[in-house]
DNA sequence: GCCAACGTTGGC
DNA sequence: GCCAACGTTGGC
């Protein structure tokens, strides 16, 4: 399974106001690589969400809900949307700086690509960001507690 | 609020 | 089809 990494501006459109929604469609991307990115999506995915500007920090997990199709707001019709839905907060939200400050996520599209709205992420980044963020993932190998 | 980075547009 | 000009994003 793929991840992802949705960027929004939280005094725009905040993980808060999504988890009140439950879900929202991403419509309004006007970026072709973004576009290439939720065309790759499959239901039942999951990405971060990233709140940009303010915060500055993944914040969230949500899930695609529904799979790519045309946005109607975009009247060349050339791009398209997908939705997604609040999953769950992350117990400890990783800032932007901590990210950086992780070697091995130099090379995250959040750093490396930052204009980018609509990002893929490895499944190592999302291991590692979902450890700073204090989740522990299903299946995930455990260090062992000291005896 | 500034400005660097990047994508897009449009003239040629 | 190239590339300069312009607009937008987003970190600082």
């Amino acid at each position: 399974m793929a991840h992802w990494l949705f960027k929004s501006e939280p005094n725009v459109f905040s993980f808060e106001k999504l988890t009140a929604e439950k879900t929202t469609d991403w419509s309004g991307v006007r970026n072709h690589s973004a576009k290439l990115n939720m065309m790759a999506m499959k239901l039942g995915e999951r990405g971060f969400f990233y709140h940009s500007n303010e915060g500055k920090a993944v914040v969230g997990i949500v899930e695609i809900s529904a799979l790519y199709r045309l946005d109607r707001s975009d009247e060349s019709g050339k791009f398209g949307m997908v939705d997604i839905k609040a999953v769950e907060p992350l117990p400890r939200p990783v800032t932007l700086e901590a990210v950086k400050a992780e070697p091995r996520l130099a090379k995250m599209a959040l750093v490396a690509n930052s204009r980018l709205s609509v990002q893929p992420v490895t499944d190592e980044e999302w291991a590692i960001v979902c450890e700073m963020g204090g989740l522990v993932q299903r299946g995930a190998k455990r260090a062992k507690a000291p005896a």
